[in-house]
DNA sequence: CAGTGAGCGAGCTTCCGCTTGACTT
């Protein structure tokens, strides 16, 4: 018999707050939702008023199972799940599917985990609510509608197995339009001058012209006039200015920072963050929330006024600027403000370092800073230089953190200016035009995508890392790096009284895991919508929130918002069925000078192809990686179709270069070899570097085998380092043991230990639901 | 692994948000 069985989300907040109520009550967690629609049919029946078909999901049977029997005997049930529309649904679906009694059950919230609030909120228990359940129930139907319908669609016209939803279709779209202003923009070239002064006590004055010259004659003409100019200082306007400490740390500035400052990918970040959380060192890190509760603001107070001095401290709470935040959790913030480091690995120390330096930062001083602008003039020329320099009054918060841009641009400014007065006069040091190109906007990173999606209300905590995920398994998009072409650049120089130019050799237009559209991501935006415009605009999300929020207030009833939302939409997708056309995104690039025929490009069945002529007689190609149907010209396409070609003989064998379903490759003697893939251009490639690809692929396989043993049992150098290759499957080295030493006997106890625990693990029911969930697909 | 792109039809795919492991060639 137990006394109080309490429900929570999370197990590692389950055994905290056990720990907190003691004797008597048993915590456990429910990992979730543990009931959800159909995962096979629609799921919800329309004709009966949209009534929702439910049903235990696989992974959670055996949980539900447990919670049943504890529930069966326990006096009293706590429903402590979040504050917030899923964790009110949660507590419902748990007092549907434990068949529990409304006389010994009640629902209780908080939003810290620190013994008082836990206390406080068992004596204030109150009843589901049943209102915002509804509004959790009209979300989920929703979007189940949105996905099963519109998806289905996409299989027909567009190709099987594509996917549509309220948020993956939208965030695909913004990266498909970003691309598309890319290709759009016009960069036009400018001369940027910066020149360096000297005062009379010889103190340096680094200043540049803000205006930009747009051709080489002017700005010529302008170090022409620097020749013979009296620079004069001629106005000093010093500003003083204050620096705000950033709020502590959401889901999705902890993924921003973490992407800018440590290079993490998001869902690095998630995984990183959720170890912290486990070891109990942070606080929960799915959060839209900024605030902090009173301890953690009494606690950093007491570390800062501490460690740095009273001055430094000033305690503060954040408002919560995001749109349709619900702010059921804390900020991210450490547990224990005294706990300055951590033990683990390189990236959890990291990690916990940033969110620890962040939050103790939101609760410091401003910082204030003194800016000073300087006018520089010069006697025959109407446009000036100016100056800008910024000096640190009092640190306050900069003292320990600092946030970084996405934007971060390295011009340099002065930090700190020499004394001056207007009337000085400065001796003219060196005087640089520098050849630059406006940039165009930025391709978006994960990070700034989750910021994105945030700001239009799209996508919660818990699902900015999936989603993003999600559609680059389905092909949408990709992130990836691309390396820069490299361009001469002119600077003119005026040194004394001669004015040089100098060339020289930068990179432009490289791109560090960027997200990039591919040629299926942009058909199917455009298809989705020209025919689903509703669905695809950026405020669809925020006004179905808005419905929601009458739902959760009670002034409307669930199936009505959604009744008025399904009719027209089902129209559209029936309408659309049965009027769109099948759409490929075919384009006509031209004719083929040789033949004269066609020259298209469409997405076939095994993605985007050139084709030249039309039925009989009809050549194919692949597009290459990097190249997308919307912008690759008629010589591109033509290129591709000189394929497999001959460059040569190594060894009595001929070579060749083709092109096939993994890219570029070499082929001789029936070796294949992939080309690399920044250096080496298939329309262009030497023999030499050809034999050399061909030695380099020789090598690699020499120390692919490390043993073979009698039995068969070999010991591989992989990807990921070595490991055992016995009977068609691949076991793993233990860290402990070095490859080289490894015995045939040892070996087999390792291959027979992997065995059973595989075969342990595929009997439970969970490890196997699991399977059919996760599996992009992708990869071979 | 590496040349593919017909057409038919069966049977499958798909959403968003809550939670963790399991699993890595």
């Amino acid at each position: 018999m137990i006394e109080n069985l309490v429900i929570v989300e999370s197990p590692a907040k389950a055994k905290t707050i056990e720990k907190f109520l003691g004797d008597g009550y048993t915590v456990k967690s429910s990992f979730g939702h543990i009931r959800d629609l159909e995962k096979k049919d629609l799921g919800v029946d329309i004709e009966h008023n949209f009534q929702p078909q439910y049903e235990i999901s696989a992974d959670k049977k055996a949980i539900v199972k447990e919670l049943k029997a504890l529930a069966k005997e326990a006096k009293t049930v706590w429903l402590a799940s979040d504050e917030d529309r899923e964790g009110e649904a949660i507590a419902w679906h748990l007092f549907e599917v434990l068949k529990l009694k409304p006389e010994n059950t009640k629902r209780i919230v908080f939003h810290e985990i620190t013994k008082d609030a836990i206390l406080y909120a068992i004596q204030h228990p109150r009843n589901i609510d049943k209102n915002l359940v509804d509004a959790q129930q009209a979300r989920r139907v929703l979007d189940r509608l949105v996905g099963f319908e519109v998806s289905p669609v996409l299989w027909k016209k567009v190709k099987p197995s594509l996917s549509a939803g309220r948020v993956q279709s939208v965030a695909v779209k913004l990266i498909v339009e970003r691309e598309r202003e890319i290709n759009a923009f016009k960069e036009q070239r400018f001369y940027r001058v910066c020149g360096t002064f000297n005062t009379q006590q010889q103190a340096q004055v680094k200043a540049e012209v803000t205006t930009r010259f747009t051709d080489k004659e002017s700005t010529l003409a302008y170090l022409e006039s620097c020749k013979t100019a009296l620079f004069k200082v001629d106005s000093i306007d010093t500003k003083p200015t204050v620096r705000k400490p950033a709020p502590p740390f959401t889901t999705s500035t902890l993924q921003q920072e973490a992407s800018r400052k440590l290079g993490f990918s998001v869902s690095q970040t998630m995984a990183v963050a959720q170890k912290l959380y486990e070891h109990g060192f942070i606080t929960y890190m799915r959060t839209d929330s900024v605030n902090l509760s009173d301890l953690a603001i009494r606690s950093a107070k007491a570390v800062i006024c501490q460690t740095l001095g009273e001055k430094y401290s000033k305690p503060r709470n954040f408002a919560t600027k995001t749109k349709g935040a619900q702010e059921a959790h804390e900020a991210i913030r450490p547990t224990y403000m005294d706990k300055t480091a951590i033990e683990g690995d390189r990236n959890e120390q990291q990690l916990y370092e940033l969110i620890y330096k962040r939050t103790l930062a939101s609760q410091m001083a401003d910082a204030q800073l003194e800016r000073t602008h300087v006018v520089i003039s010069l006697s025959n020329h109407a446009t000036p230089f100016t100056a800008t320099g910024e000096v640190i009054i009092f640190d306050g918060f900069l003292k320990v953190y600092m946030e970084s841009r996405d934007d971060e641009n390295d011009e340099e400014s002065n930090d700190l200016l020499p004394a001056l007065t207007p009337g000085d006069l400065l001796q003219r040091q060196i005087i640089t035009a520098s050849e630059q190109y406006t940039l165009h906007p930025p391709r978006y990173t994960e990070a700034s995508l989750v910021k994105k999606m945030e700001t239009l209300g799209i996508g919660r905590p818990s699902t900015y890392a999936p989603t993003i995920t999600t559609i680059q398994n389905r092909g949408y998009i990709m992130k990836e790096s691309r390396e820069g072409s490299e361009r001469t650049i002119e600077s003119l120089e005026l040194k004394n009284n001669d004015i040089q130019i100098k060339q020289h050799k930068k990179i432009f237009g490289a791109e560090k895991k960027k997200l990039f559209p591919s040629d299926m991501g942009m058909v199917v935006t455009d298809f989705l919508s020209a025919h689903f415009t509703d669905i695809m605009d950026y405020n669809f999300t925020a006004e179905a929130e808005e419905a929601l929020d009458h739902i959760a207030e009670g002034t409307v009833e669930w199936q009505k918002m959604i009744g008025e939302f399904y009719h027209p939409f089902h129209e559209t997708v029936e309408t659309t069925l049965k009027h769109s056309e099948r759409n490929s995104g075919q384009r006509i690039l031209g004719t083929d000078p040789a033949s004269g025929k066609t020259v298209s490009v469409r997405i076939g069945r095994f993605g985007p192809m050139a084709q030249i002529g039309e039925g009989e007689d009809v050549r194919y190609a692949s597009l290459l990686k990097g190249q997308l149907m919307e912008t690759i010209t008629l010589e591109e396409a033509l290129g591709l179709f000189k394929f497999p070609r001959n460059i040569g003989q190594y060894e009595d064998k001929e070579v060749t270069i083709g092109i096939g379903r993994f890219g570029p490759y070499i082929k001789h003697n029936n070796v294949f070899i992939s080309l690399k893939k920044n250096e080496d251009d298939p329309g262009s490639i030497t023999l030499e570097t050809a034999i050399q690809r061909i030695e380099e692929k020789r090598e690699n396989d020499r120390n692919k085998v490390i043993r073979t043993f009698d039995n068969g049992v070999q010991i591989l150098n992989g990807r990921f380092g070595p490991y055992i290759s016995y009977d068609k499957s691949n076991y793993k080295i233990p860290k402990t043991v070095k490859a080289e030493e490894l015995t045939v006997e040892k070996c087999m106890e390792l291959i027979e230990k992997e065995n059973s625990k595989k075969k342990t693990g595929s009997h439970s029911k969970k490890a196997s639901a699991k399977k059919e969930k996760n599996d992009p697909k992708k990869k071979s």
